[in-house]
DNA sequence: CATGACACCTGCTCGC
DNA sequence: TGCGAGCAGGTGTCAT
């Protein structure tokens, strides 16, 4: 479900919710979510643990507690963080996999459908450094120059779009707002990526952050079922040009949007007219 | 090492 | 109405 702009908006509503607050009893439903750790240690990690802070990295939520160990939720296709008043009951609880009340009132309820996401705990600094080497630079960096961008994509025979959402090259672009960054710039998505000059791969990098910082702005899209950290739908899906769009005319030049599932066997739309 | 295929899991929608 | 096929905002592993 969640791509950089849906995770940055639930971290930002729950931050103030969970920094400075603690775990005070922590129930897990299913163990197949965790992932490099077990139940008996993530839950001893957490029971009692205080938040100090609440970031987000590429697509996942991380929390640094204070005991100095740092627990990340990747939400994977269906997950949602959420702090309701109360531990859910009845409909509520069916999906919740983490629920975990807090010492002052209030509950963290992780709830996932699918159960694709994954729970991690990374102990100590060199666990974090090797979970941070595995991911690539963040979009919405200022320090993140059009060279180390376009590195990746100048070494790669892959479709365009298969690269921009390979976390190890830039990581928070997903299916929908690579759809979307790519018709902006004009791009064809199964361009190979060796293809592209630097200029291109420029206004490429251009149009990710510009279309990650309205997304952000519209609190992510809500396609289905994503949920901002508050329980609120997202509004970006009403200003998506081609994600969703395929048949529908494009809103730049009018054309029938194109669909394919060629591209790393997801839906890939595109307009013919518009992306050379 | 790069690449493609497939696995993980559940629910919803669509066509017959 | 029932049922199988296909699809869904992600990521990891495995063979080749």
């Amino acid at each position: 479900m969640p791509e950089l702009p849906e995770v940055e908006t639930i971290v930002r509503e729950l931050r103030p919710r969970l920094v400075g607050r603690a775990f005070a009893s922590v129930t897990l439903s299913h163990d197949d979510v965790l992932v490099g750790t077990t139940r008996r240690v993530l839950l001893g990690a957490l029971r009692g643990a205080r938040v100090q802070a609440l970031e987000r990295r590429a697509k996942h939520a991380v929390f640094r507690l204070d005991s100095g160990a740092r627990f990340i939720i990747q939400p994977g296709m269906s997950g949602a963080l959420l702090v309701p008043d109360a531990a859910p009951e009845g409909e509520d609880a069916r999906y919740a996999v983490l629920v975990a009340p807090l010492d002052a009132g209030g509950c963290f309820v992780y709830r996932d459908v699918r159960r694709l996401g994954n729970l991690l705990l990374l102990r100590d600094e060199a666990a974090w450094a090797a979970y941070d080497a595995r991911l690539g630079p963040e979009p919405l960096d200022p320090a993140l120059t059009v060279e180390r961008f376009a590195a990746p994509f100048r070494k790669s025979r892959q479709a365009v779009k298969k690269v921009l959402m390979d976390q190890r090259a830039v990581v928070g672009v997903g299916n929908i707002y690579a759809n979307e960054a790519l018709f902006a710039a004009g791009i064809d998505p199964s361009k190979p990526a060796r293809l592209l000059d630097e200029a291109r791969l420029g206004v490429l990098l251009a149009e990710v952050q510009r279309i990650l910082h309205a997304a952000i702005a519209s609190k992510g899209t809500t396609f289905r079922d994503y949920r901002t950290g508050t329980g609120e739908r997202g509004n970006f899906q009403l200003e998506l040009f081609v994600y969703g769009r395929e048949g529908e005319p494009c809103r730049n030049c009018g054309r029938r949007l194109a669909l394919t599932h060629l591209i790393d066997a997801r839906s890939t739309v595109f307009c013919w007219g518009c992306q050379g």
